[in-house]
DNA sequence: AGCTCATATTAGCTTATACTAACGTTACGT
DNA sequence: ACGTAACGTTAGTATAAGCTAATATGAGCT
């Protein structure tokens, strides 16, 4: 039996700060000190000092006044916090009743105390799952995520069809909003009007037939996979 | 509405120095410095400084070279941590497969990170239960707890009929043993035979009318309501 | 090219919680 | 009744992680 590597255990600081960094690098940039401040709501010094604690432990790469970048230990790690963070969620929508737009601050503070037996235990319980209540991909186990090319509704064409696939908020307001307009993962919609000067777009949706009508900001929090394009 | 009491936000080692507290100073004495110490695997200059502050912030009672008892306010901290702690293990037993003999580590890290909501959840899910697995009685959410008398096993006498009610360790080997062994809550047993000088003591388990010798030392894990006495 | 402003870093401080070593206190046994 | 062993507390130090104030750097505009 190979002695699985044992990562060391990290602090629910540094698994934060791995998390948010994942977050702000993840198109293979870099992380700035200042982005990381903004995102976890801290001064910038504190995410000086984080950074060099970090990078001693090899979990980032620093390049002074640039930015910080992921290395693969750090990687892993974050991953393994994300699919922690999207299983709870989904468990706890599935099994415990949360709402959507409810979900994600319990999630958070659970994704550093549960242990790696129960999440596996509740990602079987669910059927191992792909995708969050939001429609986020749970990277696996062993720290493999999708990455599929998305565009905003905002992006997309009149006469573009679409399936809905993530909402990229956490606000519940908005969350609650989208759900009573039926705007969720899964939904495919047709783009049948768009008003000019960053204006409100109209789209179909395919079950009911029915039209909704998205303004710009919160068509920007939909990510969609094309599914057809008009000639 | 009447504002509920908003209790302070506590941290994790404030919770389990009130629940080692609780545990300690049961039965209204109070709880000594090393024995905290010991109990929670520290240093007792490191009890020393917590109970000052704990003292502080009116969670107990410290009488200096006595010992500390906890205050109303502190009493229900602690209580609120084991409703937590309870609820967590029978949810993780029923619903996601976890043995009795192991659950008890994933709840100690969990009760410090869910919110009172998820509790409410998780209860409300297993129908207000009033038992963990370990037959230990769950404070309702008023912090109100059972009280019942129990004496263990090797304190009762050969004839008595005892209801087996709680078994009291936390250890995986002895906890798999006892279920091995048919030894769990609920089962009801009569003495028929003890051996002297502190021998094992032999029980007829009422179910199956099969019997059992239990050793002196894991006799005391086992606390049972008396049932009935021979004259 | 140089200046300026936004951004990053360093310096120095604070709090919580642990530790070891040194010092007090209590209580029991002779 | 007193001395000693066991127990408790104080003193001083360490580490993690935050903060503000002061300083350094680099990038864009003129």
């Amino acid at each position: 039996m190979p002695a699985s590597i044992q990562e060391p255990v990290l602090s629910r600081s540094v698994e934060d700060y791995l998390k948010a960094i994942f977050r702000l690098s993840n198109q293979g940039g870099f992380a700035t000190t200042s982005d990381i401040a903004a995102l976890l709501a801290l001064a910038p010094p504190s995410v000086s000092g984080m950074v060099k604690r970090l990078s001693e432990m090899g979990l980032i790469e620093h390049v002074p006044y640039r930015g910080v970048q992921l290395t693969a230990q750090g990687r892993r790690a974050a991953l393994r916090m994300i699919r922690r963070h999207r299983v709870l969620e989904l468990y706890l929508v599935r099994n415990l009743g949360y709402d959507w737009d409810t979900v994600h601050n319990e999630a958070e503070r659970l994704e550093h105390a549960v242990s790696d037996e129960l999440i596996e235990r509740m990602a079987a319980a669910l059927g191992d799952p792909h995708y969050d209540p939001h429609g986020d991909p749970i990277p696996t186990a062993t720290g493999d995520i999708e990455e599929t090319e998305l565009i905003s509704l905002a992006d997309a064409q009149i006469g573009d069809a679409l399936e809905l696939r993530q909402v990229v908020t956490q606000d519940p307001a908005r969350l609650r909003y989208f759900a009573e307009q039926g705007l969720v993962p899964g939904v495919r919609v047709v783009i049948t009007d768009r008003q000019p000067f960053n204006g409100p777009t109209t789209v179909l949706l395919n079950a009911s037939g029915t039209a909704r009508i998205v303004g710009q900001e919160l068509a920007q929090l939909l990510s969609c996979r094309l599914a057809g394009r008009e000639a």
